[in-house]
DNA sequence: GTCTATATTCAGATAGAC
DNA sequence: GTCTATCTGAATATAGAC
């Protein structure tokens, strides 16, 4: 692997683990076994370095948004959508907790995020609304976008959550599992089941990826 | 108004508004009025400073959490609660938002936190509870608890994400109406319009003492 | 209690040898 | 491409006069 890209990795593992202001380039140059100096040659700034990642980044939501409901697998498709919304929110962590710290302006992040936010909700909506045309959900139309962005904020904010609550472990299969309390009564109980075993299943993975 | 209570309560506006790491002690006696060296009289470090915010934070929580619902009033309570909370969240939101940059160790936030997060969802479930037994709000006891959870994150990241999605305007509004939606469909008519009258009344005073 | 001047620390960044 | 040595600037904090 070479050198840049091992930096980046790194860069984003302590960044999600300590925070981007709390990881100095001295401690960031350690983890990445090479010597600090080094890091300033693939990276003019630490800011050039986030924003590598920033583009990483927005490669992964863009791909997330593409991946609409399937009318052949309305339930296998939203379960595809939730395990890479979760990945993506696991994988980039720190850029969704520490804007404020890293400033506002790192591009491609800062002109996106409002816009990404809503197709994130619009999405979720679709895959929701999915499941209503295909008789697995009983939920009326007018209340959707309400369930849709009750979802957006459960998922958003779910590993954070937990986190705070002092029981980060399992975040991911809490986190789902708190979103589908949203309307799992309404639920076609075969369904409720495929996507409970599903979410197990991507906890799971995420947990042993972790 | 003493001079340490003006930078006590300056120091929390400022943090509020740019994070607390991202202002110095320089700006911060700037916005105070004072020299710098002042604030170095009043406060060892700005550490404490922020410790001094903390106990007043402390103090807010509890008497927050001694909102119980009234038998008499199950719907006026709720409503106190939801006030008092969304207050809490919004002069203290740096305390809530950053965490990680002043770091983990301040007390008695750090030994509390996860506490009083339990405490408040079990209080909202108690209120919710409460709506249930007059018969106001129709809701399964089983399935209380997650309504009580799925309340909690939607209220604490409110805020939050209104601000992401680029509308921080009237965010004390639309937080509240949107944990609303969670369950207004199972609620009395009389008792959703009350809610909402009270909604629309304390999105008004908070956006006013803005 | 408040001020001005100064000290300390350290993260971010550069220079130049290898 | 990688290293060591060094610089700069900004932020926190101290000293001591008023």
């Amino acid at each position: 692997m070479k050198t840049r890209d091992r930096i980046v990795l790194t860069a984003r593992q302590v960044f999600n683990r300590d925070g981007y202001g709390a990881v100095t380039t001295a401690s960031l140059a350690e983890a990445c076994g090479i010597a600090e100096g080094n890091l300033w040659y693939h990276f003019k700034t630490k800011r050039d370095l986030l924003g590598a990642i920033a583009e990483e980044f927005a490669e992964r939501v863009k791909a997330r948004l593409a991946l609409r409901p399937s009318p052949d697998d309305p339930l296998g498709s939203y379960c595809v959508m939730l395990g890479a919304l979760m990945q993506e929110l696991r994988d980039y962590r720190f850029l969704y907790r520490d804007q404020q710290h890293y400033g506002e302006h790192v591009e491609p992040i800062a002109s996106n995020v409002a816009s990404w936010l809503v197709q994130t909700t619009d999405r979720i909506e679709a895959h929701l609304r999915s499941l209503v045309e295909a008789r697995l959900l009983d939920w009326p139309a007018s209340r959707l976008h309400d369930l849709a962005v009750n979802a957006t904020i459960i998922m958003r904010y779910g590993l954070e959550h937990y986190t705070e609550l002092g029981q980060p472990q399992g975040g991911v299969r809490k986190t789902l599992l708190q979103q589908l309390s949203l309307f799992e009564d309404r639920l076609d109980a075969d369904a409720a089941a495929e996507i409970r075993t599903e979410v197990d299943r991507i906890g799971e993975e995420m947990r042993a990826a972790a």
